[in-house]
DNA sequence: CTCCTTTTGTTGAAAATTCAACGGATTATT
DNA sequence: AATAATCCGTTGAATTTTCAACAAAAGGAG
């Protein structure tokens, strides 16, 4: 675990908590740190809702697959942020999306029990976790917003300006590298990739993007 | 106040929280009940996001409307529910969102700063309402999940009948109200008004589904 | 270095959505 | 009860998106 420190003290989830009181936190709400390779499973949809993950190294992404075999990418979360933490505080019975590596990782898994409810022990750090649990959470909600003003957007072009804009404010630089292939950004942005590509070729040839594979620049 | 204690010992907010002790911690809290006419504006975008809302009677709307003058329809919230509160404890600066009357409304604001500090008195309430809170976003985060499952339908079809699928599942019936006339679906569901209505007329002639108006069956 | 796989851009045709406009129906107002 | 305002369904044209197919480019494996 002592490896893990350095990130895990700049997790949202242990905001505040002195990190010589970290491992033995970690103890007493029994992490578990497993690794996965590129494309595998880390959470899978329908499975029970009660771990909350922690990216701790490589990249993984929140899917969603409907009846018609359409993915649908809502996040993609890097070091050291926690994800699935929504559906395990709000005690839904089974997860509503996949988790899937997008390069190997290792992910800490914490059932949400051992957070939400006092052990019996020393547990004077429960109210803190609850209290960045509920920061985090509020946070991903904002993203949530920001997903649902992207896609809102009726035509790819304004859907694509919208999330680049976004992005390049969130980067505060009007060139920047996204986390996405076509295909994802596609998915992200629920559009069709070859529309998208062609979208992209014309505003490069407007003058009013620069790009490259996944870095953009905004002009 | 008193008249709001049977509203409010329903709200997520005061889960777990004996009702003898509500008007003493209101107090505490510094809650203020605002009324609003059909159409007004209860929060603007832009405003700072400090204030927690709950719906103590009437119903209210949480839109976005972008540079464009399109409107897009986050979602409909009726007593007991709470509203804002995701902004507020993310302590983002300004709304992105604003909040509508969408018929005559009691309005409960409170300042979320008296709730996510202690205030120096005897606080005991503050550990239950800052859970309370966690879960309430929490299942907020889950409703956000469902919009973007049905909004990431690429047809006007597939949109509406995930939509109904979904609230028929919720009501635990196949037959239910919506809280939307047509244009206000078509803005949740972000389609065209005329193409939506014109859907639904094929989706009744086909059997799919009965409407009148704002009900609806699934056959 | 070569072969194989994956990713990306392009194209054209089919399908769907958007948009504007209109009339009928319903609801609210005076 | 009459009038005004709003809501809703329909239509056809214009625009966009989707879909399928293909070839070029890039990346990875041996």
């Amino acid at each position: 675990m002592k490896k893990y420190l350095n990130i895990l003290k700049k997790c949202p989830l242990f905001e505040q908590i002195e990190e010589e009181n970290l491992l033995g936190i970690l103890g007493c709400l029994n992490a578990k740190v497993e690794s996965f390779d590129k494309k595998y499973t880390i959470l899978a949809e329908g499975s029970p809702a009660k771990y909350i993950g922690i990216v701790l190294s490589g990249s993984a992404q929140i899917i969603q697959i409907d009846y018609n075999g359409n993915r649908s990418i809502l996040s993609n979360i890097t070091p050291p942020q926690v994800f699935a933490e929504a559906f395990a505080c709000a005690e839904t019975p089974s997860l509503p999306v996949s988790v899937i590596a997008d390069e190997p990782c290792e992910i800490m898994l914490i059932d949400c029990r051992r957070v939400l409810y006092t052990c019996g022990n020393n547990c004077f750090f429960h109210q803190q976790l609850i209290f960045n649990l509920m920061k985090d959470i509020a946070t991903k909600t904002i993203l949530f917003h920001q997903k649902i003003e992207i896609t809102s957007k009726r035509s790819t072009r304004e859907k694509l300006m919208t999330y680049l804009s976004l992005y390049a404010k969130e980067a505060n630089a009007p060139s920047f590298d996204i986390p996405f292939d076509r295909q994802e950004l596609a998915d992200y942005l629920e559009v069709d990739r070859s529309g998208l590509s062609a979208e992209i070729s014309k505003l490069k040839r407007e003058g009013l993007i620069k790009c490259q594979k996944n870095h953009f620049e905004l002009l």
